[in-house]
DNA sequence: CCCCTCAATGAGCAATCAGTCACCGAGTTA
DNA sequence: TAACTCGGTGACTGATTGCTCATTGAGGGG
């Protein structure tokens, strides 16, 4: 790699990390294009250079994060169908970057069909390795013979109420931390 | 009242109809203010001379429906605490303005704090009639000594979670009317 | 019949933004 | 070092949209 391709990655990676905390402060459709470049110190044309609109820029960013939850998730599940570790890493993970996901939550319906298909696509992957958990624990007789799919909607539902009035549940920090023994207790209580 | 007093109150009504109509077509974002005066065939000026600003306009859509269902959920409660038939018809009441509801689940974040302040102030009322018949049942060993809150959540956040992405869930018809009988199963599995 | 009131009108304002393009100049190549 | 490449620049465009205000004319009071 030459000068050029090293400030080209250079000025791509800032571009994607300064939209990121950005979109995270505002949203998606608050945070304007120009305010990205500004607050990166490029010029507003450079943005463009980089990525063909604003919705491939945050394509990027989040398929990032899903991409490594749905591995993160699908590691765990080769190794045991436990589900309550299963829900568990899951709420881990969302807490990691539960602000970004904050963002999704509320945003969601707002985007465009592919972007939302796309999101809702990976969605569906991970919940159905929970389906797979709950599945099995039936089969096993571990847990309640109930309508799976009912409950992983109550389970996910639930989520992504508490990320998306994220700011009635909490002052500061992390919803998910603080509800995530309630979620946990709750689910279990559903199933077993 | 005279003439012109009558011809007002027709064109605000007439506003008022259109507005809704168009709001659940398109969503409250999307609906331009003067598609609203196109469409009910007033001059655009018009529009803002009955209503201060567009947000007026669906505060007082809005208003009118939850107030609607709040002052039913309350006779209902006042006779009975049943918690399967107070649900039942909470269920019944969403679905007769199921796509204004849609229209809501979507867009409330988006709201300005006043709005949404006001929505979340008439659905904690409605909240808290469900809190106050499950601990009934409680007391009298009716249902499981649950953590009531989380329960509430639950159930609040799947019907939530159907409506925002309804498209999803049906084709055409009512999602509420659809998965019905599913969420009155989950949750009094949960609790009982 | 005249004058005043006021609901209604609609062209136009002001502000917002995503995305473009002609141009620049540092870096690369021969 | 001359010629060329290409990443970067930022003023500008075009589209959108909530809301205003000078004007109109039908209705009502005296």
């Amino acid at each position: 790699m030459n000068k050029r391709q090293i400030q080209k990655k250079k000025t791509r990676e800032l571009i994607l990390q300064v939209a990121k905390k950005e979109f995270i402060k505002k949203g998606f459709l608050d945070t304007t294009t120009s305010e990205i470049s500004k607050k990166a110190e490029i010029a507003h044309g450079t943005l463009f250079l980089h990525f063909k609109n604003k919705e491939t820029l945050i394509i990027e960013i989040l398929d990032k994060e899903l991409e490594s939850i749905n591995t993160n998730i699908f590691k765990l599940i080769s190794k045991d169908y436990n589900l309550e570790r299963l829900l568990s890493q899951y709420l881990n993970l969302l807490q990691k970057e539960e602000d970004l996901f904050v963002v999704l939550a509320r945003e969601l319906p707002f985007y465009s069909d592919k972007l939302r298909r796309k999101i809702l696509f990976r969605d569906s992957i991970i919940r159905n390795h929970f389906h797979k958990a709950i599945e099995s624990g039936i089969k096993e007789k571990r847990y309640r013979d109930i309508d799976v799919t009912s409950a992983i909607i109550f389970l996910f539902g639930t989520i992504n109420y508490y990320l998306s009035l994220k700011p009635i549940f909490v002052k500061e920090g992390s919803v998910i931390k603080k509800f995530k023994s309630s979620i946990i207790k709750t689910f279990k209580k559903l199933i077993l």
